[in-house]
DNA sequence: CTTATTCATTGATATTCTTCGATGTATTTG
DNA sequence: CAAATACATCGAAGAATATCAATGAATAAG
C-alpha cells in the first residue's frame, strides 16, 4: 500500500501539449484519507476464507464458537484466528467470551453500510 | 491467496472431545468457488488510488482519457494503467479507444450489483 | 496448585501486490 | 515511410499478505 521509497516525485507528463485530449471537468474525487479507509473495508473481504468466514457467522443465528469455525475450513486455527482479527478490526464481526470459548457473529450494521459504500465511491 | 504447498492436509483437530462446546446449526456457506470470485471483486477495489479512480469516473459524465486520469495522481502512467486493466477485468469500468485515446468510463451496472452481493454474503 | 483446553500471538516462508523504469504497440500526422 | 503521441506490457524491487508450526495467555476442571 505504502510504497517503498517515497521520493515519488516526477509524473512524467507527456510533453508539452496539455489540453490537447480531452478537459475532463469535474476531478474532485475522493479524498486520499477516505479511499484509504474505504479499502481497508474492502481488504478485508478481499479473501475468499474471510467471505466464507462471514458467510458462517451470517448463516447462524447465534454466535459461533472458533473452535466451530475451524472445524469447517481446510487451514489451521491460527490462520482462523488471524482472519477474525481482521474482520474484528474492520467492525465485520463482533465478539464475545464465555469462559473458554470465543463466539463470534455478524455485525449486522453492515448489511446497511454495504450499499451505502458503494454510492459514496459510485455517485460522488 | 493458493498457498505454496498444496499438500495442506490435517487440520489441528484440538483432541478428542467433538461436540463439546456449542455444535453449530447451520454450517453450508458459500461455496469456495463463488467465494473466490467474489474475494476477487472485492480486491479489486481493496486499493485507495483504485478507488480514487472509480470515483474519478463516476464524477465525470464523459469518459476520461487515461492521460487525464493520470494527472490527478502522484503515480506514473504504467501503474495507472495496471490499476485500469485490473478495474476493467472485474467490470468496473469499460473502456473504448478512440484515435490514440483511450476512453474509460464506469460500468454503471456496478452500482446495482453491489448490495446484491453483500446480501448474499451477509444473508444466506 | 496442576493440568487441560481454547484461543491469540510470534516468527518464518512463500506468494501476491504495488510501483517503477524501460520498452513495445498502435495510431495519427507530416 | 518517418516521427510523435497515447497507452500497454515487461522485468525487477520492495512491501504486504496468507499460512504454518510453535508458543503464550486465560480460563476451567481436578
Amino acid at each position: 500500500m505504502k510504497r517503498g521509497r517515497n521520493v515519488r516525485a516526477r509524473k512524467r507528463q507527456p510533453a508539452g501539449n496539455n489540453d490537447v485530449c480531452c478537459r475532463t471537468g469535474t476531478s474532485p474525487k475522493l479524498g486520499a484519507v477516505r479511499a484509504r479507509a474505504y479499502a481497508g473495508w474492502f481488504k478485508a473481504l478481499a479473501d475468499p476464507t474471510r467471505i466464507r468466514i462471514l458467510n458462517l457467522l451470517a448463516a447462524n443465528r447465534n454466535p459461533v464458537c472458533v473452535c466451530d469455525i475451524v472445524k469447517h475450513f481446510p487451514i489451521g486455527q491460527p490462520t482462523i484466528s488471524h482472519h477474525l482479527k481482521i474482520l474484528r478490526a474492520t467492525r465485520f464481526v463482533l465478539a464475545e467470551r464465555r469462559g473458554t470459548f470465543m463466539y463470534y457473529r455478524v455485525n449486522l450494521k453492515c448489511l446497511g453500510e454495504f450499499p451505502h459504500a458503494a454510492r459514496l465511491i459510485m455517485d460522488i
